[in-house]
DNA sequence: TTCTACAGCGTAACACTCACGCAGTACCAT
DNA sequence: ATGGTACTGCGTGAGTGTTACGCTGTAGAA
């Protein structure tokens, strides 16, 4: 009997966590009722992700919320690593439909509604599910976005150039404030200490020989503490929200001239 | 002795890492001679970081590299993470000057060294400097990018939305090419298995009822094979250069606009 | 004398291998 | 149809190797 298992073109093999993903794992035949589901672990994985962060997802953590031992797990999940990847991809879900009537306000509550499932889990922007651009819930997020730009009138190279430049941005700056936040957490510093002390930082460690335009931001509307208070999500939503704009300006331009 | 370690306000502390990475950290008058330097257990970590990733700088194996007992480098530095961070930032170093008598190539050159140090060392996209965006590498980068934006005649605060913007796209756009390139690697795949292999997951996984517009990139450009071999940075490199391109449209057009 | 750097020992947590016992199901002989 | 049996997949406990990091004693420089 030839080993089935060992195609000749590993170019045709598929990996045991996209199967997974899909939902395309062949059940089993014969044995025991398993007594875990892949979602409900999923379930569990995402519950401690949200209230401890990607760290807080142990294997054994994992297994003990489920009440099950730790090793149970691996009959389902063939890595720690795959396990986080299914459950970013879960999070990530099914895109909601875009509100607008222009392809322009049809991406931009893309962005926004992809950008608030990151605020809502962000441990999830930590895992690049981008890495397998083939997992279900970014697949689906691709074709909502590539459907969004349809009648900017570029060509689907273009457009998915577009999509991956935005998809991208959004889940690094989730990435980003995430990472943020729970350094400032590490100090003990609420949102507004950490603003004041960013300030202070920058003062004491920026001089104004080397860096006058870095230090200029002291003066600008962006570190100034305005209406909406700085450290809390107000004012990091309308600086995301101006930096896609600022990408759909570029495409804009290019879909004007054809 | 009142307990001067601790300030009432804080706000006015400065991280120690900060204070390291500046520099600023206040050098020993009495005990033995440091046998290390951190920039020397920087520059052990950087090598191993660049043969092994981020998971190959431990604490044991930096300082083994060293010749120097494990806890000795927490004399140097205060924990992994810090290390990681360090070495990230050494990393990014000093900008090249920009090339270019158009603010359009410069801040373009500028974005396409930064994606070489990731390529050269892509460890260190996976570790966001920009958290603490005062270290002093970034913010150097930040000052040639803002200076590179001048003549655009845009605001400060509009131009640091730019640079950031950009930025982090470069980082994020390496840090997912190196998960792939990790992920493929895992698999055995070189460059040229791992584009096949792509093409075969999408047709099998992804079906035409539910997702005809990522089905359509099968026959785009994007992934039909050109003349630069696909998985080889060429293409990627291409591809971001045109990426960078649609910022700097919108960047152009806002610009236009004054 | 006083301060500091160094390193060995020890701890707790982690991912993951291996081997085992056992529970159901599918099939076959009757 | 029915009873027995072979087999497969399930859960898990023990064990391995690695990790970051705390504590403590020692040696060396000012």
């Amino acid at each position: 009997m030839a080993d089935q298992e060992t195609p000749a073109d590993p170019a045709r093999t598929v990996p045991k966590v996209l199967l997974t993903a899909w939902g395309a794992a062949p059940a089993a035949r014969k044995g025991p009722r398993p007594k875990l589901t892949v979602a409900r672990i999923l379930e569990t994985a995402i519950a401690l992700g949200d209230q401890g962060g990607t760290e807080a997802v142990t294997m054994s953590r994992t297994a003990a919320a489920l009440g099950v031992g730790t090793m149970s797990l691996y009959r389902y999940v063939e890595s720690r690593s795959d396990l986080l990847l299914l459950a970013a991809d879960a999070v990530l879900g099914a895109p909601p439909e875009p509100e607008g009537r222009t392809w322009r306000e049809r991406t931009h509550s893309l962005a926004r509604a992809m950008r608030s499932v990151f605020r809502r889990h962000p441990w999830a922007s930590q895992i690049p599910v981008t890495v397998e651009p083939l997992a279900p819930s970014y697949v689906r997020w691709a074709e909502a976005g590539l459907a969004a730009l349809e009648e900017t009138g570029l060509d689907i190279a273009e457009r998915a150039r577009v999509m991956t430049l935005v998809w991208t941005y959004v889940r690094a700056e989730g990435e980003l404030a995430e990472e943020q936040r729970r350094a400032w957490a590490a100090e003990g510093l609420d949102p507004a200490d950490a603003h004041r002390a960013f300030v202070h930082r920058l003062d004491t460690l920026v001089g104004a020989d080397d860096f006058p335009r870095v230090r200029a931001l002291l003066g600008s509307d962006l570190l100034a503490p305005g209406p909406a208070p700085h450290g809390e999500d107000g004012a990091d939503e309308a600086e995301f929200a101006r930096s896609v704009d600022l990408v759909l300006d570029g495409v804009e331009a290019r879909a004007a001239r054809g």
